[in-house]
DNA sequence: TTGTGTTTTACGACCTCC
DNA sequence: GGAGGTCGTAAAACACAA
């Protein structure tokens, strides 16, 4: 169990802000083309869009975690699907391109991660 | 309008790798 | 030890039915 957020030390005056469309169409773009940006991109892409490499990280983060739910109510729904027609698919390896980053996660990561930095270098 | 559910930024806690 | 990953969450922004 992960503890709870404490307080927020949020001291910009806006809490969040919105991001242009623009900016998200130029970040989706990336992402379409890589899970896991490098600093190399994120570099380019912070100061092309006017944005933090923080908060380009942080996109992509979010961006990954939308993705995962996204892939985990597919998984869902296709297993009620399959409780009336009983064909018995594992879960966590019906969907190779994602899903299965839960269980053995680290080392996975590891090597999508560098999978990914060496394509781009 | 407004009440409510969902999506979008942003962060803290924790984990792994180099 | 630092960077960057996930996970869980807060709160603003948005969508939309009633």
């Amino acid at each position: 169990m992960r503890r709870k957020s404490r307080g927020k030390t949020r001291t910009k005056d806006k809490y969040r802000v919105v991001y242009t469309d623009q900016q998200r169409m130029e970040l989706e773009k990336e992402f379409q083309s890589s899970r896991y940006i490098t600093i190399r991109r994120k570099t380019e892409l912070s100061l092309g869009l006017y944005l933090s490499e923080r908060q380009v990280k942080i996109w992509f983060q979010n961006r990954r975690a939308k993705e995962r739910k996204i892939t985990k109510k597919k998984i869902q729904l296709s297993q009620q699907a399959s409780t009336t027609t009983p064909t018995m698919t594992p879960p966590s390896l019906a969907d190779p391109s994602n899903g299965s980053m839960a269980t053995s996660s680290s080392s996975l990561l590891s090597e999508t991660i560098s999978t990914t930095i060496k394509e781009e270098y």
